[in-house]
DNA sequence: GTCTATGCAAAGCTTTTGCACCACT
DNA sequence: AGTGGTGCAAAAGCTTTGCATAGAC
């Protein structure tokens, strides 16, 4: 694990620094997500034990401090992915596996031009792909 | 309510006629959606006095036999709205009044194109755009 | 040494399920 | 009359919270 960067990220935002922290900021800075609660908490398993509670403390402070935010695909899970608001991307996800990965083009802004045109305000999209990723397809 | 709509769909579904049943119809045929669980509930309240049990027992059955459909926006709240397989196309909802519109062109089979080449099937998305309509910025 | 984060257990919500009873066909 | 739907209550997931202790600074 990289802890300088996660460590530093800590220190920045004035939030003391510990192992369960350090851990569930290092998986978002070396995989970008999104996850589930449950899905870091299996990943932070591997370095420390740290109660799901905590999982969720954290997070959420994380979400207030907007380094991560909550992300809401289209099978109800609640996932969370890093903050990112200069890049607007969407994302592909397995309907298999439900492993979700980036698509970091975005390419509807015409649309949104358009419906500007027509009156609207305060115009954002949500867009989500399906399929059956590789690896799931030999299953 | 128009009940008649209601009641022949839900014999050529061959489900049994219950006011539940019609109730939670009707809502959808002249409300069009999408809404949440306790909204269906309090919708229904107004006709005749259902469990939430029986609120969820029912959209389950649609959303199997295809009358209705989940859908998720961005604040994690499950929605249910009718189920339209014939015509794949996007809506644009009023934030504030929620009166949707259809968008009726899509584009991005282009994009469906790259992913394929990536290795995955049976690829589907989801598009919803979301703004304040003409009407709503007035209020 | 003080203040905060954590673990554990309990509580809240939303959604589902079991069971006895009632209604539709 | 028989099958299936419903209400009620309990249970199952997921997420949050209270409290005592352990750990960060």
């Amino acid at each position: 694990m990289h802890l300088d960067r996660a460590r530093k990220i800590l220190k920045d935002s004035t939030l003391s620094v510990t192992l369960p922290r350090l851990a569930i900021l290092e998986i978002f800075y070396s995989h970008h997500g999104p996850f589930t609660a449950e899905e870091i908490f299996q990943q932070t398993a591997k370095v420390c034990d740290c109660d799901l509670a905590t999982i969720y403390r954290t997070i959420n402070i994380y979400c207030e401090r907007e380094l991560l935010k909550k992300c809401y695909l289209q099978d109800g899970l609640v996932r969370y992915e890093l903050e990112d608001k200069d890049h607007h991307h969407h994302h592909i996800t397995c309907k298999k596996c439900r492993k979700s990965e980036l698509l970091d083009d975005c390419f509807l802004a015409e649309v949104e031009a358009k419906l500007s045109a027509q009156g609207y305000t305060s115009i954002e999209h949500q867009l989500e792909y399906f399929g059956i990723c590789r690896a799931c397809q030999s299953l």
